[in-house]
DNA sequence: CCCTGATTCGC
DNA sequence: GCGAATCAGG
């Protein structure tokens, strides 16, 4: 696979709308989740929340538009070097909870890997609406929510809820059966034994599609 | 162990 | 440029 102009379109939505890299690398398939990661990087896309790495030397704290409260903004002024005596380390305890984790925002990430917005946090269009432009709005990246094809992987259950096509057509989800396609529950369904024809329930719900072969 | 993203480095 | 291997935190 190759990265086409598509592609990495998808990857440049996908991550900007919070994807995960393995979801992307999922989605986009005959990549893995390394490839995405080193793609985005080298696309200039970057900066996200990453488990590793808690804070880096010169930081550039960007005080953040602090509108109200008077808050004691303590310019940091890159001290050289210096051993410089302290002469005043008694910080009063008084404001002092280091800067709310207010860079991007960390919101959390909802069941179908999208960016949820707390209710307080609902904020209209700063200006007069820019006349947003209507973009095609790719394929893939969207379908919140649920389970979507998207977050399928090899310990999630593929059981199809709904019909493909359908609006709200998503997957279990659950949590795979070691060694099974799905969830507990429904390799229930999917694997029965042998019943008398006569008794025989006709709906056979197949997941569609086979295994995936890329 | 599972997940994450970051980085490195041979190709 | 690409991505597997590796690293390292949650």
């Amino acid at each position: 696979m190759s990265w086409t102009d598509e592609r990495i379109d998808t990857l440049r939505t996908m991550w900007e709308a919070g994807q995960t890299a393995s979801q992307i690398a999922e989605a986009l398939g005959g990549v893995s989740r390394n490839a995405v990661i080193g793609k985005a990087h080298r696309l200039g896309l970057q900066a996200r929340p990453s488990p590793v790495r808690a804070n880096e030397p010169a930081a550039v704290e960007t005080p953040a538009p602090a509108p109200v409260a008077p808050a004691p903004v303590v310019e940091p002024e890159p001290e050289p070097i210096q051993p410089e005596p302290v002469v005043e380390a008694a910080p009063e305890p008084a404001a002092e909870p280091a800067r709310e984790p207010q860079q991007p925002v960390l919101r959390s990430v909802g069941p179908g890997g999208f960016v949820r917005q707390s209710p307080g946090e609902q904020q209209p269009p700063p200006s007069p609406a820019p006349p947003r432009r209507l973009v095609p709005a790719k394929p893939s990246a969207e379908i919140a929510g649920k389970t979507s094809l998207l977050d399928l992987n090899d310990r999630i259950c593929k059981w199809p809820i709904g019909h493909p096509g359908e609006p709200d057509f998503h997957f279990c989800g659950d949590k795979v059966n070691p060694g099974f396609p799905y969830c507990v529950a429904h390799c229930g369904h999917a694997y029965q034994a042998q019943l008398p024809r006569r008794d025989r329930r006709p709906p056979p719900p197949l997941p569609f599609g086979g295994p995936r072969v890329r």
